[in-house]
DNA sequence: GTATGATTGAAACGAACGTTTGACTTCCGG
DNA sequence: CCGGAAGTCAAACGTTCGTTTCAATCATAC
């Protein structure tokens, strides 16, 4: 076998930089834990931001296909008419949990990689992660705005953000056990939360921007309205 | 004046862990931009842990004052009754865009500092961190868990999680220029655009235990679930 | 003016980092 | 047996990090 400690690095990697994040785990602490030797990161991989590289590809691969082709095969059916909003974000959001099942704890591990990375730092290894999912958000903004006609481009893109934002958190966070909170849900559960929540919020109202009938403090921002009625369709 | 240098390094740091994140921001890039010397950072705050420490504490305080002062209003006005959900996710995501509106360029980048120390590494800066968020997270869940009394502690907690996380990403990123993207829009109108979005996904029926029709492929897993009757209330 | 406490300055500390080196195993086709 | 590629190992490389040290400077009260 080629390459035992070839995958013993890249799972200990995997966890450890999910637990602490890339910055702050060496490559000291993953050889060490892995039990192999520290050269060996270089000798496999070359440096330590083409570990996170290798790293990504091994997950994200097989994910972002897997959405393309949900994506494919609902736009195929929609025929030129406007694809269903749900049926959008689950294309989205569900192959990220389908992987975490098959993979166990290491695909649980990898999502909340992904979560922190979308906050990590600006660096070369950002652009390294980003250069995974452009494509990917780009395709399902598309889809979206197509299934919400009536919004513009703006405001697609702001609710796809958001939508990441829920995710990222969601697998960052959400999988983690942590005290004060209910005990952790199964990922199924998680994930039917979020899409019920992705639902509701991108399929809410347009933002009402017109009228403003300020409360009292506060000269009429938009952020001081808090008897708003406005009504306000697009 | 006693500390011209204290608020230069304040504001400096501010601006560079927004940029970098806190690992990857050393204190002689935050002294060389602040024109002052290395050792003042230790000088006058001790070590850089404490200096993230009082950052976060200068801009959170009031803001997180802020968001009590409105919930506590918002109850008082509701009585026993339930309050309206718009009102309590106006209270909680309003204050640190109205802290950016008043502090300008620095309210701004603490948003983004704030946005990304959400998945910053998980050593004590983020347990100072979350210091001054859990208050604030136990009392608004606990606001909305009374505004939809239908749902249980469980999804209550999810939904305030995915929404932390909108916001979380519509400040670490949506608030930074981005190629490809529209231009960025104005504060305000961010904030119109995840209040909409944030009353739409809390608001939204319960998660999808209810029935759901669609597609075709897969096989009844919850995650491929698309044509699943399964009606299932609470 | 001079003593005193607060601040700044230049330089160094020890530790940890990613990476490289070169000798040492291990294995296999000839 | 052997030659050589593939892989492992301990040790060291040069850098950078947060922090400390201690002398120099400054303001102010006596």
């Amino acid at each position: 076998m080629p390459s035992e400690t070839k995958d013993r690095i890249l799972d200990v990697a995997e966890r450890l930089f999910a637990d602490r994040g890339y910055p702050a785990t060496s490559l000291r602490d993953i050889t060490a834990e892995a039990g192999v030797n520290l050269a060996s990161v270089n000798y496999h991989f070359g440096t330590k931001e083409a570990l996170l590289a290798a790293l990504l590809e091994r997950r994200f691969a097989p994910t972002n296909r897997r959405r393309l082709e949900l994506l494919d095969a609902l736009e195929a059916k929609a025929g030129g008419g406007r694809p269903r909003i749900e049926d959008v974000l689950r294309a989205f959001l569900a192959p990220p949990f389908e992987r975490q099942q098959e993979w166990g704890e290491g695909g649980r591990t990898f999502l909340r990689l992904v979560g922190r990375l979308h906050a990590e730092t600006n660096d070369e290894h950002r652009a390294t992660y980003l250069r995974h999912f452009e494509e990917i958000r780009r395709r399902f903004t598309a889809a979206l705005h197509r299934a919400l006609p009536h919004l513009d481009a703006g405001d697609v893109h702001w609710r796809m953000m958001f939508l990441i934002g829920s995710m990222a958190l969601a697998m960052a966070e959400g999988l983690t056990p942590r005290p004060g909170g209910p005990p952790p849900r199964d990922p199924e559960e998680v994930f039917d939360a979020l899409l019920a929540f992705a639902v509701g919020g991108v399929a809410a109202p347009s933002p009402c921007r017109v009228p403003v009938v300020a409360g009292r403090h506060g000269p009429g921002t938009a952020l001081a309205r808090e008897e708003a009625p406005a009504a306000r369709g697009r």
